[in-house]
DNA sequence: CATGATAGACAACCTGGTTAACTATATGGG
DNA sequence: CCCATATAGTTAACCAGGTTGTCTATCATG
């Protein structure tokens, strides 16, 4: 039957893509129609506390000048503001805009609907048993292992 | 526990992100250390019997351009080769070289080794279940519904 | 046979990544 | 106190993969 390894990993990525698809068109819906899939993840990184450039950079797993021209992109949108820190005059603060926590929290409430929406088609106990499966079989700090830069070069 | 929506979209991504890492370590000691992750899904399009830009692009759901340039790409290391057809001298025929056949082949056995490697991890039930449940969650079709496509864009 | 549809190529642009080189600011040791 | 080194950020040039738009060549049909 299954035992085409084959069919794993494309499922994997097909239940991804769905979920952020059904995300972007619900934000798009509340108001958030420039959000792109990086964004969130790029803002989750940068947290309600703000960060820098290179921090980003290092967390998500690229150049800091990646990270610089992503927060480029996501300040240009309203999403992030810079400020310079007062005390050192060399860091520039990345901090999310109210609008860009809307956007935070938006996607935090969708993706919760979404995970009810999978538990009431598969029953929460497979959910479970999925989750807990995947949790084994990955990393066990998923933020800081390169995500979006594994994105990219694809 | 693990009511965040968060968490299981990235999960997902983790998991297909590792499976992918794995076969291309391993595609890389077994002679092919120039495949990229888009290769295997474009050479598994193009299939045995060969395919065209425009036709391959209708495929995975991208511009019959953005096939061009990664049959370019393809062609260029060695995985594909171009003739045209002698029915239709406008169409160019896209057929796997003898090496991009090899390649193919071995991710297919590759992908098998790592699904057993879950498996044993796993239990055989579980990971059935698991394919189960995703299949369930997932288009019916996974093939031509512009995966690479969203690979770029994201 | 002229017209419209199709295959492919080319150019310009976008996003997100990379290296490399540069400036400006901190910081710590002689 | 000052100089050397490390760090934050910017800019530039490039790559991969995607997009639109335009153009040519060929096919197929009324």
């Amino acid at each position: 039957m299954s035992s085409n390894g084959f069919e794993l990993p494309l499922r994997l990525l097909l239940a991804f893509k769905m979920l952020i698809d059904e995300l972007h068109a619900e934000l798009a819906r509340e108001g958030h129609p420039d959000i792109r899939p990086m964004y969130g993840f790029v803002m989750q990184a940068i947290g309600p506390d703000g960060t820098t450039a290179v921090e980003l950079g290092r967390t998500l797993g690229v150049t800091k000048q990646a990270a610089g021209k992503t927060v480029d992109n996501l300040e240009r949108i309203g999403y992030v503001e810079r400020t310079t820190d007062p005390r050192d005059s060399r860091r520039k603060l990345v901090r999310l805009t109210p609008h860009g926590m809307d956007a935070l929290d938006r996607s935090a409430r969708i993706f919760d609907t979404l995970r009810t929406r999978w538990a009431a088609e598969l029953g929460e106990d497979r959910l479970n048993a999925l989750e807990s499966d995947l949790r084994r079989m990955t990393p066990d700090n998923p933020w800081r292992l390169d995500i979006p830069g594994w994105f990219g070069t694809l």
